[in-house]
DNA sequence: AGTACCACCTGACGGC
DNA sequence: TGCCGTCAGGTGGTAC
């Protein structure tokens, strides 16, 4: 679940409760989670610091904690932060909290354990690591059409591929291209200059939107697909009935009226 | 190069 | 009520 919309709200959310206040300790909870480090090295490397700025790409959230360290988080399917007071009931799934001097505590939250968390020197280091493209909300038109022109790849397949852009999920993905409306099918080296110019314009446009909407889908506009995302549903546009297709083993929902191959 | 499929995990949900 | 199968979906790997 956690996509661009979602992480970049974590990560608003963490720079307005955790910024600059002192880390007493680190627990974790479940070593699965962490990917390059340990509780020890994570102890030794927080104990005493701050959490100096934060940013994002794609996926994952970064937080600056030392001149050349910085933790990297990503939620997988499940993951999320909450912020309480110390004392209070620990949530369930919790497997990192990080305790803060101000006795407010940072919990890293994964019922599926998919996420991760990982120290790396930078940003540069993490794209590298992971082979990510530039985010979705960053990347130049021009960056754009070079990674894709090409493509003949489905253009939902492309849109998820973080090492081609970073950030677009499976939900996001279905929005994008059903207000672009072209098929899930389709395939990038088959569109027009245009086609591909509105696919970008899509992007920018459905995911600061849903960023404005605090990424809770509940609160995006009426005419998104997503608030429509189930077989049969109504289309918000005309008069079809959303379908369900697979695609690399994943639900793709689409209008049928609305996106033709 | 691109797709399919699997593993990782576990809560939620529908059918019977 | 309760058991069971299926779904959800990000990443990273393998097989074709």
């Amino acid at each position: 679940m956690p996509e661009l919309p979602d992480v970049e709200i974590f990560r608003r959310n963490l720079e307005a409760s955790s910024l600059n206040k002192k880390v007493s300790r680190v627990e974790v909870k479940d070593k699965k989670i962490l990917h390059n480090t340990t509780e020890k090295q994570l102890n030794d490397l927080l104990a005493g610091k701050k959490f100096m700025s934060s940013k994002r790409h794609g996926k994952y959230l970064l937080v600056q904690v030392d001149q050349d360290k910085e933790l990297a988080f990503h939620f997988g399917m499940t993951g999320k932060f909450k912020f309480l007071e110390e004392g209070k009931e620990i949530p369930n799934a919790t497997h990192l909290l990080i305790h803060f001097n101000d006795h407010h505590m940072l919990a890293y939250i994964d019922k599926r354990k998919i996420g991760r968390v990982e120290v790396v020197k930078s940003e540069e280091e993490l794209i590298k690591e992971h082979q990510l493209a530039q985010d979705a909300l960053e990347i130049s038109w021009e960056e754009f059409y070079e990674n894709f022109k090409d493509k003949k790849s489905f253009l939902k397949a492309g849109l998820m591929d973080q090492g081609l852009i970073a950030g677009i999920g499976n939900v996001y993905a279905d929005e994008i291209l059903y207000q672009a409306r072209l098929h899930p099918k389709g395939k990038f080296n088959e569109l027009s200059t245009q086609e591909l110019k509105t696919i970008y314009e899509k992007i920018r446009i459905v995911l600061t939107t849903a960023i404005e909407c605090g990424a809770s889908r509940k609160e995006l506009p009426a005419h998104f697909i997503i608030p429509h995302r189930k077989e049969g549903e109504k289309c918000p546009y005309c008069e079809s009935y959303i379908e369900r297709l697979e695609i690399g083993g994943r639900a793709t929902f689409f209008c049928p009226g609305c996106q033709k191959k």
